[in-house]
DNA sequence: CTGAAAGCGCTTACAG
DNA sequence: CTGAAAGCGCTTACAG
């Protein structure tokens, strides 16, 4: 009899039900997965990873776009768990989130990656995004570069807070004084950073050096500096942030700090894997490395631009 | 009675299961879609219309990356089949496809979107690959080109066969005989590009302008051009296909075909939505269209190239 | 119109 | 060790 029905099994393609397992055994083997962009490349790489890493365990993973609104956020994950997710992984948090405090309250299963939650929880997965601003803004005042823009991202998700925080205290470690007017909020994309530079070039004494908050934001920095006729890295340099080299290809290729993508979502995965395996969490966040790749946008501070007649200096 | 439920209902967030009406309903309300690679981002962008198109509908969608090998693409379509998906999206068909031949015998319910099988299913959504090969060559004979070289794509691929087919027949049009050593078989990835255009810029008689498979290998056309110390579209004319120039910042940027990806990815999932609402099989299948956007790549056939004293002349 | 019961297809604890 | 039964949380057809 069971010689027959294995044969049987293979000859209909007999594949078991798995909603009705999952009704019984109240696992779904499916992990919900909420991104602001699966179009932006960088979440794209960020995904990959996770997803890569959830098919070695034979887990599926839903993925919900938000475009970094609240509350589609809140309606995909509400959809999400209604479909028995066993699990979420989020790149949608800000510092300040009721949504996912909300998920903290209930002991629902999830991890954020990229941006976390304030402080820091033991559940997320995030680039050092302090030290990777400051090894930025280093790097600049290394090669002579003393007046210095921030193209900064948001207040209040982490990414923008921390890099900004990093390049303050870079400048502090060097007695610089930051200006005010050199920091401009410009948000993630190549659009807010294209119009933040052509401020920034505005300025009676501006800068010569710029650090933006990503490689997107870069992109619409350079776009700006080429339409103002001015050239990188000889009149600005310029550094970014993510390297999305792969995808972003410009000219001059962009010095830009690098972000281990797919293996941070990757890491996501298996963490939550982890919870929902052996129902632990993890002990501490998984704070991962970000290194300086130097390529052609940055460059020694003009000679010429050292010390103009009239300029205000600000180094010490 | 009613209204204490209703409350208790509200107090404790409840959602209704939704594996418990999956199970009883014998919908799941989840959609699969297998793509090579979500990171490539004209899958991205393909997959973002998808996504969004379900949404409206409450779909959820579960996305299985398959790096064009069959047998992930197999081992993932078991396994979303198990978890009791209503509906598949397929981005990986290859014009003999046994494993897609076992979809339609089993009558399940799926979408070809952007590859298709040959001969041409009803329920395929793909871009017009042969006429927008054909205006891309036409494009270069206007400028005076004659003899164009094709970094083709895979001809077990609907895209790859199709683009080739334009591409001859746009010559036919003008009388030009085919080269076969200007037709390298590339792939759709940069360093296919790369090293296919090594070997055209190697022929004796080269090309003076090229029409890639899409923008991937353009890329990669470019570097290898660059290298060779040439200039486009000065020495060389070069057209790509896809139009990534939001993710693919070259220099100069490209002239290509225009894509409508998002709107390719949404209509895909329209008709699969179509399909499991009505249970009625679409008629026939959605040739999108594809434009020329003329940008930097392609210029005039330089008048000394047009008759160099030893070349052989294809033109008539 | 209301409410109890059957049943979707599995898994697992339990009786034989 | 084997096999019948209960039950996961819904929906829906049916009895009252």
């Amino acid at each position: 009899v069971r010689e027959r029905i294995l044969t049987l099994a293979r000859e209909h393609a007999y594949r078991a039900n798995g909603v009705a397992r999952s009704l019984r055994t109240k696992r779904s083997y499916v992990v919900g997965t909420v991104i602001p962009d699966i179009a932006n490349p960088f979440f794209a790489t960020v995904f990959r990873g996770i997803e890569d890493a959830l098919a070695c365990h034979d887990y599926s993973v839903i993925l919900a776009n938000t475009d970094d609104d609240p509350e589609r956020e809140a309606r995909s994950t509400t959809m999400l768990r209604g479909r028995q997710v066993d699990g979420l992984i989020l790149a949608t948090a800000r510092r300040i989130d009721p949504f996912i405090a909300g998920l903290v309250d209930a002991g629902f299963p999830h991890v954020l990656v990229n941006r976390h939650t304030d402080p820091i929880p033991a559940n997320a997965v995030v680039p050092d995004d302090y030290h990777g601003a400051m090894t930025a803004v280093e790097h600049l005042l290394a090669l002579g570069h003393r007046r210095i823009a921030h193209l900064a991202g948001l207040a209040d998700i982490s990414t923008g807070h921390a890099r900004r925080a990093g390049y303050l205290d870079a400048l502090a470690r060097h007695n610089i004084t930051p200006d005010p007017a050199l920091v401009l909020e410009c948000g993630y994309r190549e659009s807010g950073g294209y119009a933040a530079m052509r401020q920034v070039l505005a300025l009676e004494d501006a800068p010569t050096a710029v650090f933006a908050v990503n490689d997107l934001a870069a992109a619409g920095a350079l776009r700006a500096i080429a339409e103002a006729g001015m050239r990188v890295p000889h009149d600005v340099s310029l550094v970014g942030f993510n390297d999305l080299s792969t995808s972003l290809q410009l000219t001059p290729q962009l010095t830009t700090m690098h972000l281990p993508l797919h293996a941070m979502g990757a890491a996501a995965a298996d963490r939550l894997l982890e919870q929902l395996q052996w129902r632990t969490s993890p002990r501490e966040p998984l704070v991962m490395p970000v290194t300086l790749v130097e390529r052609d946008s940055t460059g020694p501070v003009a000679t010429e631009l050292l010390g103009p007649p009239g300029g205000r200096r600000h180094a010490v």
